[in-house]
RNA sequence: CGGGCCGUGGCGCAGCCUGGCUAGCGCGCUUGCUUGGGGUGCAAGAGGUCCCGGGUUCAAAUCCCGGCGGCCCGACCA
């Protein structure tokens, strides 16, 4: 194994991935191609945890999934200015298809607004046919100039929704809907907590009127944008004309909103609960909840302990490491690396005791289980487990914020956090959002994360808020 | 596109400065025995266009020129 010098907290995410996770076996979630990303079966299945999440909340909310095509007309991007203006530098453009130079070329889209919105203009007549809740999972392509594992990839898988509704109030409701879901998501499935809130005026989205966002920190205390939601008023109903005949019999066009999350959210994942050894995954995202690695010598306890093993594994519904040729000491380390939440060990000492050992990833404490508690004592765990990591994020992201009274203050703090190796900090200041202000904050490689709504959530993740934000209040930080 | 670093078995590297032994080490892999409460140990074995092209030389992984590729830091990132 490499002796990792850097370390996850560390400035250097990428050294560190590679120090550590990267052991090009199948235990790494990813790698990265050309600037693409490989997901393997231990990446995807977090990924896949993920959207049955989202999908059930969207679900719930009356979002229906759909799938529109991969290229794009690019006279489709063309329709909406400053849409195109935003997009163009990072597009990827098929100019030759069957061997031959396409009349008009497609790109290969960053993002479906405009193609939906091609086609809600031929669904959406009344009224009647409105809200229209939909929701696509799919990959997009945007040709930046540095990746970025996981972060930043020239294509990404995400969920994207897109939604059309006869006014503003309502469709700025269903943004922050969405933004409460993904924040729901992140703090209570992924224990990860986040800022919710509106963005500045120099990292809206290209064709928005307001964009809204999810901000969490990683435990170098850099900042990680993980999720937008975008009021887009009526720019791309008027762009490719999604017209409806409104109750009092007027024509008016709709209000739409898009947001998304992408598998950037693994890499937040990862930099947030992830350690020296490997993975930590929370139990809400991990597929294999705990598994039991047996210990034996010899063949008669073997039998013992792998009947034991197997009974218990049933009932706990978990699986038993019982591969053969492989020591109890490397199946250890084998799911430690993917992080596992719970490895239960089961030896001859514990047969006779009636126990069980139980090994919990994220604080490696070990604690012994009467077998009939198992079942019991596992879920306690995992319930613990999934709160003590949101907790120690939670504190993480009090402890490295700060508050500034104005610009000089927030100055002097920057240039604190930039000579600490491996710093970082949200600094809270009542500041007014304007290019002056962004200039300053450059030096510092330090941008306005957002303008947040609501510093705290209630018990049920639940908010009340207007989408105004607290007046001229600025959340900066460097990040990713 | 700037600045820095690097291309040597599957992975990670040493060797290069100062040219010359059969191109080495760790991990992994294969086979056998052994072992088993945190990566068992031992033995045997498989696996190489030293990124590519040219040059210098009796001789090039090593020196020179050109090319290609990769990584990191910036610029960019709605």
């Amino acid at each position: 194994m490499a002796e990792s010098k850097i370390t996850l907290r560390s400035k250097d995410f990428a050294a560190w991935y590679q120090d550590v996770v990267l052991q090009g076996d199948m235990a790494e979630p990813a790698e990265i191609v050309k600037g693409c990303m490989v997901i393997k079966p231990t990446g995807y299945a977090v990924w896949e945890a993920l959207q049955r999440e989202f999908d059930s909340r969207f679900k719930a909310t009356g979002h229906q999934n759909v799938y529109f095509p991969l290229l794009i007309p690019q006279s489709f991007l063309k329709k909406e200015a400053e849409h195109v203006e935003g997009f163009s530098p990072e597009l990827a453009v098929v100019t030759i298809a069957g061997g031959k130079e396409l009349e008009e070329p497609y790109v290969i889209r960053p993002t479906s607004e405009t193609i939906i919105g091609h086609f809600f203009a031929r669904w959406i007549q009344s009224w009647r046919d409105l809200p229209l809740l939909l929701n696509q999972w799919a990959n997009v392509m945007r040709w930046e100039l540095r990746t970025r594992m996981f972060l930043r990839t020239t294509e990404f898988l995400w969920q994207e929704g897109h939604t059309a509704h006869a006014s503003h109030e309502e469709s700025l409701q269903e943004v922050l809907r969405i933004l409460d879901i993904y924040a729901d998501v992140a703090e209570q499935v992924m224990a990860m907590p986040v800022i919710k809130g509106m963005k500045s005026a120099a990292e809206k989205f290209a064709g928005a009127d307001r964009s809204y966002s999810i901000e969490a920190m990683m435990q170098n205390g850099l900042a990680l944008q993980a999720g937008t939601s975008h009021d887009l008023g009526q720019n791309f109903g008027r762009a490719f004309d999604v017209q409806f005949q409104s109750k009092n019999g007027g024509l008016d066009y709709v209000w739409q909103t898009s947001w998304g999350v992408s598998t950037r959210l693994i890499g937040g994942l990862i930099m947030t609960h992830s350690d020296d050894k490997g993975l930590v995954l929370p139990p809400k995202v991990a597929q294999e909840k705990a598994v039991l690695v047996p210990i034996y010598r010899k063949d008669e306890e073997r039998a013992q302990v792998l009947e034991t093993a197997q009974k218990l594994a049933a009932d706990l519904q978990i699986k038993v490491d019982d591969r053969e040729g492989l020591t109890p000491g490397a199946k250890f380390f084998f799911w430690e690396r993917r992080g596992v939440p719970v490895v239960f060990e089961l030896g001859p000492r514990d047969l006779a005791g009636g126990t069980v050992v139980m090994k919990r990833r994220d604080t490696g404490s070990k604690q012994p289980a009467k077998l009939a508690d198992a079942r019991d004592s596992l879920h306690l765990n995992l319930v613990e487990m999934q709160r003590d990591l949101y907790g120690a994020a939670k504190k993480r992201l009090k402890e490295n914020s700060v508050c500034a009274s104005s610009l000089q203050e927030v100055e002097d703090i920057l240039r604190d956090v930039t000579a600490e190796r491996g710093g970082g900090k949200f600094v809270y200041a009542f500041l007014k959002d304007d290019p002056a202000c962004d200039a300053r904050l450059k030096e510092f490689k330090a941008t306005v994360r957002c303008m947040p709504l609501v510093d705290e959530y209630d018990g049920a993740g639940r908010c009340i808020v207007t989408g105004e934000p607290v007046s001229q209040r600025v959340v900066i930080a460097k990040a990713y």
